[in-house]
DNA sequence: TAAGATAGACAACGTCGTTGTCGGTAATAG
DNA sequence: CTATTACCGACAACGACGTTGTCTATCTTA
């Protein structure tokens, strides 16, 4: 019989699982051709997808207002990442959408992302990592997107 | 053989985990009178400990500039969780001690997170849950900011 | 057609982080 | 013993990200 680690671990293990990947990926990234992306940029982006949105929609599927939405974009739309055009056929919207460099950086991301699981499997383990993430699974929420974080992204 | 899932999944379970258990801590911390703790509040004060701190120190402990450190202080401070005084044998410092008031919010952090880590248990089971925790263990740096202050935060 | 709902822009503010600067105190080199 | 250097804490300005509230323009609907 193991003795069970103080609850308190488990939480901060996490966060910091997730922050070595996220430093990692933002460390490839820059290396790649995307210094200025942000942690929590691909996470907006891909919310964004291929078919485009707009402002409200957005923040709607990301769980903020409509003005925190707002002036993400307007910071994506300043890197080069989206870009924004009227609605022809409802002109009070403005459709967003990913630019090839957007497009570019969350492939790059994925591809990194791979990679990076490929380590830790080489770690762990292959069945162990797979059944982390089957664990993870239960006893988070289905709906994947909610980003109302302030500063836990960091640099 | 299971197809593995994309890489990008990982960060954002271990992400989602992460965010379930603090939210839950603070609707439970809320509920035992503490309804101003904030997120980081609990991980700031288990760095500063029981011998105390000073900003410059804090802010090394805790990878963040003095600034943000002694900001963070001063919120403390507000909220009755710390309390400065001025070094005696140094006069320009200022140390920074718990009051009993934040000791009384970690005690219950760390009680509500034995519960929170009990119920992730009772959903994946023991075994899969120590496994969980010693696999992060492998992937994430350890020994963070202190965690050797066994006596107050420790049940 | 009048009334209501919605999109987006703008302002003000709060939190958490960053640099840069500055005065006061401690430690140390000459 | 003094002059320089190193350090601490405070303050200001700013950036990223979030919030409400308000406003105009435009679509929808009763």
């Amino acid at each position: 019989m193991s003795i069970d680690p103080p609850g308190y671990e488990l939480p901060l293990r996490l966060f910091l699982g997730f922050r070595v990947l996220i430093d990692e990926l933002h460390a490839e990234l820059a290396r790649q051709g995307h210094p200025h992306a942000r942690p929590m940029h691909g996470f907006v982006m891909q919310a964004i997808g291929t078919e485009g949105t707009t402002a409200v929609e957005l923040g709607r599927a990301l769980g903020v207002s409509k003005q925190a939405a707002g002036k993400t974009i307007e910071t994506l739309e300043r890197l080069g990442y989206v870009e924004r055009a009227r609605d022809s056929r409802d002109t009070r919207r403005k459709i967003v959408r990913l630019t090839p460099s957007g497009v570019d950086m969350l492939v790059r991301s994925a591809r990194i992302f791979d990679d990076l699981r490929a380590r830790w499997a080489a770690v762990i383990g292959d069945e162990r990592l797979r059944e982390l993430e089957a664990d993870l699974r239960k006893v988070t929420p289905q709906e994947v997107f909610r980003l109302d974080v302030p500063g836990w992204f960091g640099a």
